[in-house]
RNA sequence: CGCGGGAUAGAGCAGUAGGUAGCUCGUCGGGCUCAUAACCCGAAGGUCGCUGGUUCGAGUCCAGCUCCCGCUACCA
C-alpha cells in the first residue's frame, strides 16, 4: 500500500447564497472526504482543503433583495455551511473563506502577476447596463422578446421556447430583470485570459496524458473544448461586491468570482499553514504532490481547463493529477432545485434525524452518481439503512459481543484450535485493506463501501456455517473460542476499514471493542487487531432502525412545497 | 442548434481486450435462533433505449434516431 505520498485534496468551495444539501454532499464533499481519510489512514500527508465562495453577483443581488449587506449575507451562510460539514464529519483541514484577507491577497498577487508577465488580454466591448442600478448586467439578467419565435421572456443568451442561442443584443424591448428599466449599451473594458494559447499545453497534458486515467465524463468535457478552440474569457466584472481589481485602471471592477474562487483552495492551505506552524509551498509546488480536485459535473470546465491554465500561466504550480467529477444526484425522480426548495437541507436533516449522520453518508456513498445521475429515494435511505447498515454490519458487531459477553465475559478468548476453513476466512479477511485501497484509489467509492459490506456479510455468514451456540452445548469449547477469535478480529476489522466511510460509527466500533486506532498500511497478516485477554465494552447498537413514519414525514414534507 | 455524459431484471448499479448477461436491495420458498423479527441458503425475474450494419458470433465495434442530464438562472 502506498505511503508517504503528500496530497493536497479540495472540495469545490461551496457558494454562500444558500445552505447546502444532500446533492453538494454527494457531489463533492463525501468523496473527497473519504478520500482524504483513506490517505490518511494509508500513511501520507493529507491537506484537504475547502472554504466558502463568498464573491459574485449573485450575492449582492440576494443582499439587495433581503435588504442586507452582501456581508449579512455571507456570515449568515458561512456558519451554517461551515457546522453541516462539521456534524457530518467532512475532515477538511482547513475550511476558509474568500472574503479574508489573505485570500483577497493570493488572488490579487495572481492577477498583478499574470499581468506582469503579459498573461492576460485587455479588451473593450459594449454591454448593456441598467442605469436605474447602476450595473452591468449578465447575460441572464436581461429579458426580452426572442428575435426568431417572438417568445417574450427570453434570456439574453438563449431563448428557452425556441431554444436559440442569443446575444442580450439581439432582444427585443430588452429589460433589465433587476429594475425593468430598458438597458442601455456601455463602453466598458475587461481584463481576459486568452485560453487559446494553451491548447498545445491541454492537447499534451490532458488529451494525451490523461486519456483513460480521467473518468469519461471529465476527459470527453475537456476533449470536446478543445477540439471547439478555446477563447479568452474575461476574468473581470463591473461590479461592486468582490475583490477589487489591483490595478490602476481597475476602478470599480472586481475579479470575476471563477477567477478568484478556485485560487481559493491556495489560500485557504496558506491559512492553515499560518495556524500549523507549516509551510504552504510543498503542497502547491513540489512536483512529488498529488492534487486532487473532487467537484461536480458543472464544474468541470473550470477545474480541468481554467484553473489549471492559471496555474500554467503563473509557473512552478503543480497541476491537478485527477479531476474525479461526479454527475448529479436527483431527488425522488426529480432535479434537486434551491429555488423550488426540492431539496434535502443538511442542517434540517440533523434536526429530524439527530445522531444518524452516517446512515445518510452511507446511501450517499452507495448510491453515489459515479458514471451518471442517480436519484435519492427516502424509501432508498430507509431500505438502505435498515437492511444494510442495521440488519448486516450493526448487527454482526452486536452478535458477536453479545456472544463475548454471554461465554467470556468480554474478554477476548484465546486461538487455539484452527481448522482450515478459520484460515481461509482469516486470509480472506487481512485481503480487505487492499480491496478496498484499490477500489478507492480508481475513485470507485460505491465498490470500496460494498466491500466494506461484503465483509460484515462473511462474517455472518461464517457464524451462521459455524454456529458457536449450538458447540457451546455440545461442551465443545476449544471451537467456541477459536470461532468467536476469529469473529473478534472481522469486527476489529471492520472499525478500522470503515472510518474513511463511517467515521462516527467507526469511532463507536472502536469504542465498543477498546481497540486502538490502527492505521491500514500497519495491518499485516497474522499480526492481529486484537489479541487474547484484551476486554471488549458491553454491546451497544451503533445503528437504530428507521421507522415508516418517519419516512412518510419526510415525503410529505418534501411534496409540501 | 452545437459539444460532452448517460440509457442493462421492480429499484440502484457492474460488465475491464466482442463468445451462452452479473452484483446489491426488493419479491417468493427453505434453514437457523447468538443477534436491532436480525442472519444464512435457494428460486423466480432481463428481446442489455430504438433501427440498421460489420462479424461465425455484439450489451460490448460502426451509422442513424429517441429520451434524460450538463455546458446555460438557483446549482455539486
Amino acid at each position: 500500500m502506498e505511503s508517504n505520498q503528500r496530497y493536497t485534496i479540495t472540495s469545490a468551495l461551496p457558494y454562500t447564497n444558500g445552505p447546502i444539501h444532500i446533492g453538494h454532499l454527494a457531489g463533492a464533499y463525501i468523496p473527497a472526504d473519504i478520500f482524504a481519510r483513506f490517505k490518511r489512514l494509508s500513511g501520507n500527508d493529507v491537506v484537504y482543503i475547502c472554504g466558502s465562495d463568498e464573491h459574485g453577483v449573485a450575492i449582492s443581488i440576494k443582499a439587495k433583495s433581503e435588504n442586507k449587506t452582501p456581508k449579512e449575507i455571507i456570515d449568515k451562510y458561512h456558519k451554517t455551511i461551515k457546522d453541516s460539514f462539521e456534524s457530518f464529519g467532512i475532515s477538511f483541514d482547513n475550511y476558509s473563506r474568500t472574503s479574508l484577507p489573505i485570500h483577497h491577497k493570493t488572488a490579487s498577487e495572481f492577477f498583478i502577476d499574470l499581468e506582469k508577465k503579459n498573461a492576460l488580454e485587455i479588451k473593450s466591448s459594449s454591454q448593456l447596463f441598467d442605469p436605474k442600478e447602476n450595473q452591468f448586467l449578465a447575460d441572464r439578467f436581461v429579458e426580452g422578446t426572442c428575435p426568431n419565435c417572438g417568445y417574450q421572456h427570453a434570456y439574453g443568451d438563449q431563448c428557452e421556447n425556441c431554444g436559440s442561442s442569443l446575444s442580450p443584443t439581439d432582444l427585443i424591448n430588452p429589460k433589465s430583470k433587476l429594475s425593468g428599466e430598458k438597458p442601455i449599451k456601455k463602453e466598458t473594458t475587461h481584463w481576459f485570459l486568452p485560453l487559446g494559447n494553451y491548447e498545445k499545453f491541454l492537447t499534451e497534458w490532458i488529451i494525451k496524458g490523461k486519456k483513460n486515467k480521467w473518468k469519461a465524463n471529465v476527459y470527453g468535457q475537456v476533449k470536446s473544448w478543445v477540439d471547439l478552440g478555446l477563447e479568452s474569457r474575461a476574468i473581470t466584472r463591473d461590479l461592486d461586491w468582490g475583490i477589487s481589481v489591483p490595478h490602476k485602471n481597475g476602478k470599480g471592477k472586481v475579479l470575476y468570482v471563477w477567477f478568484d474562487a478556485p485560487i481559493g483552495y491556495i489560500s485557504s492551505t496558506k491559512e492553515w499553514a499560518e495556524k500549523n506552524g507549516k509551510k504552504w509551498e510543498p503542497y502547491w509546488k513540489d512536483s512529488k504532490t498529488k492534487l486532487i480536485h473532487f467537484i461536480g459535473k458543472d464544474n468541470i470546465v473550470f477545474h480541468s481547463i481554467i484553473f489549471p491554465i492559471i496555474l500554467k500561466a503563473k509557473g512552478d504550480y503543480i497541476l491537478p493529477e485527477n479531476v474525479p467529477a461526479n454527475e448529479f444526484l436527483n431527488l425522488e425522480g426529480e432535479k434537486i432545485s434551491t429555488s423550488k426548495n426540492w431539496a434535502i437541507w443538511l442542517h434540517e436533516y440533523l434536526i429530524d434525524f439527530p445522531d444518524m449522520q452516517d446512515s445518510l453518508r452511507y446511501t450517499l456513498t452507495v448510491n453515489a452518481p459515479e458514471t451518471k445521475d442517480n436519484d435519492f429515494t427516502w424509501k432508498d435511505f430507509q431500505a438502505r439503512n435498515n437492511n444494510e447498515l442495521v440488519a448486516i454490519l450493526g448487527n454482526f458487531i452486536n452478535r458477536v459481543l453479545v456472544l463475548t459477553h454471554k461465554y467470556y465475559n468480554g474478554v477476548v478468548p484465546n486461538e487455539i484450535n484452527k481448522d482450515n476453513e478459520d484460515r481461509d476466512i482469516l486470509n480472506e479477511v487481512f485481503e480487505y485493506p487492499d480491496i478496498i485501497s484499490k477500489s478507492l484509489d480508481k475513485f470507485k467509492f460505491r465498490d470500496g463501501i460494498n466491500s466494506l459490506i461484503n465483509l460484515a456479510r462473511l462474517g455472518n455468514k461464517y457464524l451462521a456455517e459455524k454456529e458457536p451456540w449450538k458447540l457451546i452445548k455440545q461442551n465443545q469449547d476449544l471451537r467456541v473460542s477459536e470461532i468467536m477469535f476469529i469473529s473478534l478480529q472481522i469486527c476489529a476489522m471492520l472499525a478500522v476499514l470503515s472510518e474513511p466511510f463511517l467515521p462516527k460509527s467507526s469511532e463507536k466500533i472502536y469504542g465498543i471493542m477498546n481497540l486502538k486506532k490502527i492505521k491500514w498500511n500497519e495491518i499485516e497478516k497474522n499480526k492481529y487487531l486484537i489479541s487474547p485477554n484484551e476486554v471488549v465494552n458491553a454491546p451497544e447498537l451503533i445503528f437504530r432502525k428507521i421507522e415508516d413514519d418517519e419516512i412518510e414525514k419526510q415525503l410529505k414534507k418534501l411534496k409540501k412545497n
